[in-house]
RNA sequence: GUGGGUGUAGCUCAGUUGGUAGAGCACCUGGUUGUGGCCCAGGUGGCCGUGGGUUCAAGUCCCAUCACUCACCCCA
């Protein structure tokens, strides 16, 4: 034969995920819904594609993912249409456009499924990634903040995760958050600018912040002394933190303060977390989230605070390595050719009754019947040759069990299930 | 966008100073009548990523290109 025209490919980082791979997804979606239900969160689906000035207005226009990780395309007439990059900019503009707000009310919505990234893929990272949201509305309470991490804590350690670090801190508001800028900007000029990385040096005036988080370790170095953002924070800030820290600590949370952490999204106030882990490459973050007072506000709805997570999927499927496919309860090897027809039929009434299992197709030796049921994990090979055929009967071998194996009438074995 | 690494059988990989390819696993068939796992024997299967170049001769050397991968950046 020709050499047929070439392979399409999928396109780079972009994954196809077969059944154990999916079974893992399955698994934590699951897991997700299950947890989060009990938090009193219901769950939203919005549109894998919206106009990119939603996601300009809310994460920021000079962020790198507006400015550069973003899958924006013209549609048929001409608009400017982008895959979301995250959740939490249409889950603010669904909450804003189903005029659900009203004040006092606490809104909560849980949602998942794939985001989309421009970058180059990496360990833990593709371009098309998923993730776990969380996100609560017309909640300006600490009490929000910790429900929120505790949720995930909680998610987190179902799923059998329990060594993960969480790492908090708050950004102050824009109360507060002015001062400290101009502290920190303050402190880099009393340094020499020049050995700083060049990225620092840039940063330093356009997002001071940043800065802290470099991993440039001369930077790391001259920032070792800088003013740190909690000794900053106005009085509302100040006693909001401690309120968080306390359930925390009241809910036997461990946690690590880190007044360095910085969250990426320009939309965040006060509450920032992060939960780390070191098992999976160099990207690190598993979930990150924190508080976004402004958000809402900034996409044309009313005066609502907001209060979230991301929690990213492929870096979960990393910590938890492969899942178990369930075990099928019969293999029916069909020995005689012309039985074909007479054990599908036969396998149908099988899974009306609820089990599960496949039949074999096409010709096939005993011993190669026995080698597939035997890989198919089956609990059961339910063996139809020329004699069971013949008489009505079908064979149940128990694969793995201690127990003989019989010949039964067809009727009175499907009456027994 | 910038670096490094790798592309040989379905999978994981060997392949010596250049002489047109091998292992393990998987798959198939057997080891007497219709019975799996372990073991044994045999077998199917490769334009050596692609396109040029050097050479009598290229999986092996040179160039280009594509893909994958790790890292930077940034983020979940």
């Amino acid at each position: 034969m020709e050499r047929a025209m070439t392979k399409i490919q999928k396109i780079k980082g972009f994954a196809d995920l077969f059944p154990e791979e999916a079974a893992q997804y399955t698994r934590m979606e699951a897991v997700a819904r299950d947890t989060f239900a009990r938090y009193g969160f219901g769950e939203l689906r919005t549109p894998l594609l919206e106009k990119t000035e939603l996601f300009a207005k809310s994460i920021g226009e000079d962020t790198d993912v507006v400015g550069k990780e973003m899958f924006t395309f013209p549609d048929r007439k001409d608009r400017s249409l982008t895959l979301r990059p995250e959740a939490t900019a249409g889950v603010a503009r669904a909450f804003i456009e189903s005029g659900a707000h009203q004040p006092g009310k606490v809104s909560k919505y849980f949602t998942f499924g794939p985001m989309f990234r421009y970058e180059r893929p990496q360990k833990g990272r593709q371009r098309q990634f998923h993730q776990i949201n969380a996100e609560v509305f017309g909640a300006p309470e600490a009490q929000a903040d910790g429900e929120l991490i505790l949720m995930l804590r909680t998610f987190l350690n179902r799923l059998g995760l329990t060594k993960l670090t969480i790492e908090l801190n708050s950004l102050g508001c824009h109360e507060c958050r002015p001062g400290y800028r101009q502290a920190l900007i303050d402190y880099y000029r009393s340094k020499d600018r020049r050995n700083f990385c060049e990225d620092c040096r840039r940063r330093m005036d356009t997002n001071p912040l940043r800065v802290l988080d470099c991993k440039v370790p001369a930077c790391k170095e001259l920032v070792k002394d800088a003013p740190v953002i909690t000794d900053h924070l106005c009085d509302d800030c100040r006693a909001h933190f401690a309120d968080v820290r306390a359930i925390l600590d009241g809910a036997g949370a461990a946690y690590e303060l880190n007044p360095r952490l910085v969250r990426g999204l320009d939309y965040y106030v006060r509450t920032c977390f992060e939960v780390s882990s070191h098992d999976i490459g160099s990207q690190t973050a598993v979930a990150g989230g924190g508080r976004y007072d402004g958000l809402i506000r900034n996409l044309g709805g009313p005066d609502c605070p907001g209060t979230g997570f991301a929690c990213g999927m492929e870096r979960l499927a990393l910590l938890l390595g492969p899942a178990e496919l369930p075990r099928p309860d019969f293999y029916l090897a069909v020995v005689d050719e012309s039985a074909a027809n007479e054990a599908m039929l036969f396998a149908q009434q099988l899974r009306d009754k609820g089990l599960t299992g496949e039949v074999s197709f096409g010709a096939g030796s005993m011993k190669s019947r026995m080698r597939a049921a035997n890989k198919s994990g089956a609990k059961a090979c339910l063996i139809l040759g020329g004699s069971e055929v013949a008489d009505g009967t079908v064979t149940v071998k128990y694969m793995a069990v201690e127990r003989e194996q019989e010949t039964l009438d067809r009727e009175g074995y499907l009456a027994s299930l």
